[in-house]
RNA sequence: GCCGACGUGGUGGAAUUGGUAGACACACUAGCUUGAGGGGCUAGCGCCGCGAGGCGUGUCGGUUCGAAUCCGACCGUCGGCACCA
């Protein structure tokens, strides 16, 4: 054993030990229990961040710990590799996004190697290789057949001077990102799938989920969004039968069918087809629409802007009293939930009432509290009434709680045929068309004859050229007539293909089970997926909380329906990460793109004032000023991340894995900063130390439990104490932060521990060894070395973990807490059996103690076993 | 706006079931080590006070023998809210 710990030298040993022995590739093994230990796969963006090391490295320290507690534990990795920024880094450098990609993949995939991380390598995929791809194809096909794949016709961003389409982050301030040109919507027909259809089980078999975090469970409920409620259909007035030309009725949806008295004006969504024909006739009213067709889809945005409207000129008519109600177009309506259309109650809703308010619209009272006085709602000294109560005013329906009066009022419309009880998700169906070339092509066809064919599945797959270098106007694949130019698999005549791509959501929903059966020919899955998943552990960021984890668990019902699989679940346990934070530091220059500089090339200098000033030196333009944007996530499209390279280099694989897990619990944001490195490295250097001087000191005698000092005995029940702490930490808690902690007390009292006997050297190399087992998991290369140098002839990687000696954790006595009044007065030392009498006389006995109730009556003496004592007096 | 978290030393954080607040580290200070270094070791380190002691977990109130922890109100910070991955 070397005197001084290096790193570089023990970390390319260690792993070159685990490589030769492929120690990670594993297969079924029915003998054991599996377990399937999964993080999220990484965006091949280029380079690793610490958000990226924090993830894998609580990934495998999971993976390494249940290795160790005897399951069969797999953990794979792969690229999540088609998407958008491969995209923009071939509009600024002309490179292809095939190459780009691979490239970045290579380079990430030895910095991921680097860190040493259990991985069965043979499983690895990248979403963007055909054999991956084809089969998103396939089940795409599968999807349609069955009606679970449908085209309709779907609104998005348009960039009028690209010729584009934008995802939603491409939008700023609702201009386009490159060209600065103000964002218009366009219908275009796009391909859905139903994941609504599940919205019930989606959202039930939540509750069964109690491996997930609750705060994950609750945002995909909101997600779903579930609301019960009311269709009611509202008859037209003769005015807008006259305009839209037919007997018909505006349906609205509503939770509050009980304010269906208080109705006093109808708001429509500038997009329905009523406002829509209304605006034919009224430029007034077109030039509203198209205002409305230029503000955000963002529905954050909706909730805060300011609410406007205009009257159609239209009406409908109360499907009771036969009142007419004029029908508004108002921006606050989504065309996209519910009907598009509500009823505006402005007593009873507040949106309406601000609504009402600035249009000066009639408010009609129909709740009142069930407790306190009748008080009419009138805009705007009497405020809106949105709590659940008693109706009035409501003719037949007066008197009545909130659920009778939905129950009767619904009852009513339906004898009429004027509405029903109906259940409304805010969750919608998932477009998966992206106008994009670097995604998995979607396989239609579209033929003048037979309209949109299926591509049979024999020609599958429909392979994406990777030549092509996007400009950054319009999709490539739409301008490559080698792709595009094909003939109808019905009719034989020439068609074209379709050259939409999968929105990559669609890549990420199913990879977790195709790394059971990576080379699987001639099948999407095939048996050995029923042994592997559904995943035990999956660990990711808690942003994917939503829409990715949805997303997998539709598709996985989805395959199970299909009948290929035989679980509804793909994720048994979630743990989700905190994000790793940097500051954000932007220059933007009066005309030209805004730049983004990472820390670490940031100067800070002090105004005169004393106010920060940031800035950087350029190669072209000097110092430049910068805006501090604040803290976000590690991201390379704010150029915040910090490569773990250096780290590496400097101190490392180990030490970068211990301060990570050292920094903070792993569920909680972190704000990025180096400093605490040093004590990580500073403790690993100081075991190898420990272990080294105590090698160096020659063999060492069998340890006898019995014969041992109290000091002796003292540093055993330290180490089992420490193990104990140690597999709660790790196995139960998941927090790794104490578990280091603990073991560093451990080392602690080793290294007071100067006892050279013969006893002193069993116990003391006990404890260094389970010290060692305790880290393998979280900095698994300097234990390799240490466990070899403790004369250990097996290998780390093969040993179990320990469990704590009942025997090394007794004691006779133990040390407790003397409080009077609640306030801490005294310790006192009593012995374990101690019962509750003898405990409370020490108590009282002591000196300390003494000194402050002398003089007054003790009036209670509370004692919690091997805690404290608490005199009250 | 809605939904959800979270507020503890100079810093990261610990306190797991209501029972010793500040474990373990970082930074800092002093001293030691005649090998210069992001080296090693020892001691100190919440605030006030010479001390006894008092005060202290965002603020105010409550429950309790006892509250960082439970309850209520308030203040603040962060995250999510349908084409980034």
């Amino acid at each position: 054993m070397q005197e001084s710990y290096d790193p570089a030298a023990v970390e390319r040993a260690a792993q070159q030990y685990w490589d030769q022995r492929r120690a990670f590739e594993v297969d079924e093994d029915t003998s054991r229990p599996k377990f399937y230990c999964l993080s999220m796969l990484p965006y091949p963006s280029g380079r690793l961040h610490m958000g990226h090391v924090r993830n894998y490295t609580i990934g495998d320290v999971l993976a390494r710990y249940l290795r160790m507690q005897g399951y069969n534990v797999l953990q794979p990795m792969g690229w999540d590799a088609f998407g958008l920024p491969a995209e923009n880094a071939a509009i600024s450098n002309g490179v292809p996004p095939a190459r780009w990609t691979r490239q970045n993949i290579s380079h990430m995939r030895a910095q991921i190697k680097s860190l040493g991380f259990a991985i069965d390598w043979r499983r690895e995929i990248a979403t963007c290789d055909p054999d991956y791809y084809r089969w998103n194809q396939w089940l795409f096909l599968r999807m349609l057949a069955n009606g679970l794949a449908y085209r309709k016709t779907g609104v998005v961003n348009w960039d009028p001077v690209d010729q584009t389409v934008l995802a939603n982050e491409q939008v700023i301030d609702g201009r386009g990102w490159r060209t600065g040109a103000p964002v218009e919507k366009r219908e275009i027909p796009m391909y859905y799938l139903a994941i609504t259809r599940y919205a019930d089980e989606l959202l039930e078999a939540l509750d069964a989920l109690s491996g997930w975090p609750e705060r994950v469970r609750v945002m995909q409920a909101n997600w779903i969004g579930r609301s019960e409620g009311c269709e009611i259909a509202f008859p037209y007035a003769p005015d807008t039968v006259r305009l839209v030309g037919a007997n018909g009725a505006l349906k609205v949806f509503t939770t509050r069918a009980d304010t269906l008295f208080g109705a006093t004006f109808l708001a429509i969504a500038a997009e329905h087809p009523v406002a829509l024909a209304a605006a034919r006739h009224d430029a007034a009213l077109a030039a509203f629409i198209e205002e409305c067709r230029h503000g955000s889809v963002n529905e954050a945005e909706l909730a805060t802007q300011q609410k406007k409207g205009l009257p159609t000129g239209l009406h409908v008519l109360h499907p009771f009293t036969g009142q007419p109600l004029a029908i508004w177009v108002a921006n606050y309506v989504l065309m996209a939930y519910g009907e598009g259309a509500v009823m505006g109650v402005p007593a009873h809703d507040e949106r309406d009432f601000e609504f009402a308010l600035q249009n000066a619209l009639p408010v009609t009272t129909v709740v009142r509290s069930a407790r306190g006085a009748y008080e009419a709602v009138r805009a705007p000294w009497v405020p809106a009434y949105a709590e659940y109560g008693i109706t009035v005013n409501s003719g037949e329906f007066s008197g009545l709680e909130f659920r009778e009066a939905v129950d009767a009022i619904a009852a009513a419309l339906e004898r009429k045929g004027l509405g029903r009880k109906r259940v409304q998700y805010r969750l919608r169906d998932w477009g998966i068309s992206r106008q994009r070339y670097w995604g998995c092509p979607i396989p239609i066809i579209h033929c003048g004859a037979c309209g949109a064919v299926p591509v049979p599945e024999a020609q599958l797959p429909v392979l994406l050229p990777e030549d092509l270098v996007p400009d950054g106007s319009g999709n490539p694949l739409a301008k490559s007539p080698q792709f595009y130019e094909c003939t109808c698999p019905e009719c034989g005549q020439p068609a074209r293909r379709e050259t939409d791509t999968m929105d990559t959501f669609v890549d990420s929903s199913w990879y977790f089970m195709r790394y059971a059966c990576p080379d699987a020919a001639a099948a999407m899955v095939d048996a050995r997926v029923q042994y592997w998943l559904p995943v035990d552990q999956y660990i990711g960021g808690i942003e994917h909380a939503i829409l990715h984890l949805l997303y997998s668990r539709f598709w996985t019902k989805v395959m199970r329906d299909l009948g290929m699989l035989d679980f509804g679940e793909p994720f048994s346990n979630l743990f989700t990460q905190g994000m790793v934070l940097n500051h954000i530091y932007s220059y933007q220059p009066a005309d030209g793109r805004k730049r983004y500089f990472n820390p670490v090339d940031v100067e800070v200098r002090r105004a005169a004032d004393g106010a920060a000033l940031y800035e950087a030196v350029t190669d072209e333009l000097g110092t430049v000023p910068l805006i501090h944007e604040g803290l976000g996530k590690m991201s390379k499209s704010v150029g915040n991340g910090v490569d773990p390279e250096g780290l590496v280099a400097r101190f490392g694989a180990d030490t970068a894995r211990l301060f990570i897990m050292f920094a903070s619990p792993p569920e909680q944001t972190l704000e990025w900063s180096d400093e605490g490195v040093q004590g990580a490295s500073r403790f690993i250097r100081r075991l190898w130390h420990a272990v080294y001087e105590h090698v160096a000191a020659g063999t060492v005698a069998a340890l006898e439990p019995a014969a041992l000092s109290a000091a002796q005995r003292e540093l055993r029940r330290a180490a089992h104490q420490t193990l104990a702490k140690a597999t709660d930490d790790i196995g139960r808690r998941r927090n790794f932060n104490t578990a280091i902690a603990a073991v560093m007390e451990l080392l602690n009292s080793i290294q007071r521990f100067a006892d050279a006997s013969a006893q002193g050297r069993a116990v003391r190399q006990e404890a260094l060894s389970l010290a060692v087992l305790i880290l393998s998991p979280i900095t698994p290369h300097v234990c390799h070395a240490l466990w070899q140098a403790l004369g250990f002839s097996s290998a780390l990687i093969d040993e179990p973990w320990p469990r704590p000696d009942a025997a090394a954790l007794a004691q006779e006595t133990h040390s407790m807490v003397v409080q009077v009044n609640g306030k801490l007065r005294a310790h006192i030392n009593v012995a374990v059996q101690a019962d509750e009498a003898a405990v409370r006389a020490a108590a009282l006995a002591d000196q300390h103690v003494q000194r402050f109730i002398a003089g007054k009556a003790v009036r209670r003496v509370i004692v919690v076993p091997g805690k404290l004592v608490n005199v009250v007096v």
